[in-house]
DNA sequence: GTCATCAGTTACCAATGGTTACCGTCGAAT
DNA sequence: ATTCGACGGTAACCATTGGTAACTGATGAC
């Protein structure tokens, strides 16, 4: 069996892409990587991540099963979220992607530059 | 060095997951892998794409240094889009993220399942 | 003439993603 | 007694992106 089903536009295989593909799933399992945090802590470790959108990210990858949410009858409340075993499992292909992203970043920028240069040239 | 830097917002890295994050990104690597295609070639290789957005996307990798477009000067017309050595490598932790979509899915939708019927009885 | 082929482009619209402001609860401080 | 601040969000709004449908331009075939 090829990963050709994924180029079928009903196929669930994009479900799992577009969850990757979000902008934010990748930072989220990173910054948990090392164990569970709180909403704030979650939201300082990433760089500029809207309070919304993180909820959405967070609400779906608990949907997903990515992670688990957690939260203590307190006053001010506290909310943890913790990776699941699922969720861990996603850290080793992406570890290859942001090792890829590293190790290449400075090709991909040449190329950006080459690519404008030619542009603003004609 | 860790890859945290991938938490700055300013980080170059971001660029990087947002090219892979793109939503037919992945999918022109998956159907250039086995070769050259011409445009309308990927197109139908690849199910339920807009031209419009087709364009956007290979200009965007041409622009990374992904693939090269070789237009021929015939008519009608043919442009050829092939991979470069660099969007070749990244083939190696795409098809780790695409296995591990597969290996995994039933795992997601169980957990979806569960999620929404969750709701379903509130 | 008219039509078909190929690789797009243009104008337009819907959906998604993102930003800024605000809310409710409760303990602590004034 | 009352304001203050922490925390984990939500609401209303706006921007960007993704997607659709129709059209273009050159040319050889019919």
């Amino acid at each position: 069996m090829d990963r050709g089903n994924a180029f079928d536009p009903d196929c669930p295989t994009r479900v799992v892409l577009d969850r990757i593909g979000d902008k934010w799933t990748v930072l989220v399992i990173g910054a948990l990587e090392d164990g569970p945090l709180r909403f704030t802590e979650v939201r300082t470790r990433i760089g500029g991540v809207a309070p919304k959108v993180l909820t959405q990210t967070l609400r779906a990858m608990e949907r997903d099963g990515l992670l688990t949410r957690t939260v203590h009858a307190q006053v001010p409340p506290r909310v943890d979220y913790e990776l699941t075993a699922l969720g861990t499992s996603l850290t080793a292909p992406i570890a290859m992607l942001t090792d890829w992203a590293e190790s290449h970043l400075t090709q991909i920028l040449a190329s950006r530059e080459g690519y404008d240069a030619a542009l603003d040239a004609r």
